[in-house]
DNA sequence: AAAACGGGGGC
DNA sequence: GCCCCAGTTTT
């Protein structure tokens, strides 16, 4: 079977299993927020951080303004806040400078911005414009891995090559299937092989 | 390619 | 205390 022939089983089999989460938000600039506050964190502390600052600052413009120290202390349960904190004032900042306060909606001008990577512009793109691209996680480059779609040392690496072989429709579910899958069976450590709907695709021994 | 960065929360 | 967490930046 092709690599490309059992990404379309994988995507099958686990969408039997997961639901396909819905985007909560569709204003740009707060899936851009929300996503950076997202990274290396839990989605309960991501929720809390990002309900916490847009319930005091409503746009970008209130987010500019406001003391950094004050920002800091709102997103504090993402962890990482001084470094977020500044980068979500920075970025702000440029795009009001730069975009007239709108989020651009390419990878390229995405990537530019500060603290943000592959992973952080791809999320934008799929969960605020509906645009498809495969945000690559450690999940993701990790179960790719394993089931040998790919061979890669890095996440953006796997990005590349999962891009070549996946059908284009399939791009946005494929990521949001593999992360559950990731975080509730393909785990990092101890995998859970014995009840894993897509076994029958995988060589991976679960060491 | 590898190391540094940098915190909350769970166990 | 130690390890993981929908990464990014610097060396």
């Amino acid at each position: 079977m092709s690599k490309t022939d059992r990404i379309i089983k994988i995507v099958e089999e686990l969408n039997e299993v997961f639901e396909i989460r819905v985007f909560l938000d569709q204003d740009p600039y707060k899936v851009l927020v929300r996503t950076i506050l997202s990274q290396r964190t839990r989605d309960e502390n991501t929720d809390q951080a990002t309900n916490n600052l847009f319930a005091k600052y409503k746009d970008i413009y209130e987010v500019v303004e406001a003391p950094t120290e004050d920002i800091q202390e709102l997103i504090r349960p993402a962890g990482f806040y001084r470094v977020k904190a500044g980068r979500i004032q920075e970025v702000s900042q440029i795009l009001i400078d730069e975009y007239g306060g709108e989020v651009p909606d390419t990878l390229d001008e995405l990537v530019k911005l500060p603290g943000v990577g592959r992973k952080t512009a791809n999320c934008v793109l799929v969960f605020a414009f509906e645009l498809p691209a495969i945000p690559v996680d450690t999940h993701v480059h990790r179960i790719s891995n394993r089931m040998g779609l790919v061979n890669t040392k890095n996440p953006d690496d796997t990005e590349r090559e999962l891009s070549k072989i996946a059908p284009k429709e399939l791009w946005i579910k494929l990521n949001d299937l593999m992360v559950q899958f990731g975080q509730n069976i393909c785990k990092p450590t101890s995998p859970q092989c014995e009840t894993c709907p897509v076994s029958y695709l995988c060589d991976y021994d679960g060491s």
